[in-house]
DNA sequence: TAGATTGTTAATCGATTAACAATC
DNA sequence: TAGATTGTTAATCGATTAACAATC
């Protein structure tokens, strides 16, 4: 893999789709694939796809296209998703608790090995394979466990206190299902639920 | 409201940020705002925010910024957001039984009326006020309750169906938590939880 | 070899930013 | 009025698309 200078925002949010779809072409058997066949599946331009992947590298054969497998593997490494991430979960409400009891994020590497709350009614609730720990704890949990991943699932107006929480206690990133901005000094991915619905209305108006 | 001619997609994903920021403001008594105000609180620049809102017409005041209330409205109207939309849950796994069991969505005006499932030992079970219908009813249902939206949170391999399903019925949008591309006359919204997960990988790596 | 498809450079397009006259 | 800040036009920047030589 080439060491790219710079690669733009708009690159790396492809990367994800690039890599599910791959999955499923190697799972469905499919060898090989075209920047053409790509960009018909995903509704993109071949040339772009070309420019994506020669950000880091180049995975094509003249003449041929690129080998699944390989490209899979290669965005994958990419994308950091060939080694494992511990996380845990902090707000044990329904989300937190799905969060939790969804096993396809262990299936890919991130393994949620706690889940914290401040509501003295929750402490202890089974969750899953888990049970649910006193917020107090978190900052040892983290530090003890080498947990890299903050999964911020409380209330909004907790959010911001939470994500500064995990950041100091050495978390490396920070992803956030609350519809409220924070900001640390660690990168934080917002799921951004609630825009995502807004941006849907939006939609049934035109 | 200047009905705009096309308002790009980059305009429109900020949309859902000004919304909240606006109704954070609104709440915390702030009365006025100005373009120079937002760009600090959402890191983007000052032109970019006047532009966006000119695209719909002109909220502002020379000298003076913005009305918070009044511009909230506005874009709360843009959005779609003054009026209520009946919603269905396809899915009644763990995430599909959070999102009913949230009602964040609800105070904005997304009612989830039903919530459906294929799975014999589910069906009938209670979910917060509903209780787990099975999927059989799912066209009759929509079709009688005037349900614009449909949420899939089923398993990835019958996100598509579903969708058809869903379309077939009459929803006139689709908000879709698999990490599954489905194609559909309608408008579908991607939550897209693994890739924001993906990425978040990513940026550990950086 | 001929055909196909990449990697890469150049052209286009659109989005962001800067600038400033209008005006509250 | 003077100061502030918008609305809007123009300049810049970056991302997407087209084109094509390289080559499998």
């Amino acid at each position: 893999m080439k060491q790219p200078t710079h690669v733009s925002e708009a690159v790396i949010r492809r990367l994800p789709r690039y890599y599910r779809k791959l999955d499923e072409l190697e799972r469905r058997g499919v060898t090989r694939v075209s920047s053409g066949d790509l960009s018909q599946e995903l509704n993109l331009n071949p040339s772009q796809i070309r420019q994506d992947f020669n950000c880091f590298g180049g995975y094509g054969q003249q003449g041929y296209g690129y080998q699944v497998s390989m490209l899979r593997r290669e965005i994958a490494a990419i994308l950091g998703l060939t080694r494992k991430y511990r996380a845990v979960v902090v707000g044990a409400g329904h989300i937190g608790q799905a969060l939790v009891q969804y096993y396809g994020f262990e299936r890919e590497g991130f393994d949620i090995c706690g889940i914290f709350d401040i509501k003295p009614s929750l402490i202890g609730a089974p969750v899953g394979s888990l049970r649910v720990l006193s917020a107090d704890g978190l900052t040892d949990f983290v530090r003890e466990n080498g947990v890299e991943i903050g999964i911020i699932t409380t209330q909004k107006d907790a959010a911001q206190s939470t994500a500064n929480k995990l950041a100091e206690s050495g978390v490396r990133g920070i992803w956030n299902f609350t519809p409220m901005d924070v900001m640390t000094g660690v990168p934080v991915e917002n799921v951004s639920m609630n825009d995502s619905l807004y941006i849907l209305a939006y939609r049934l108006q035109q």
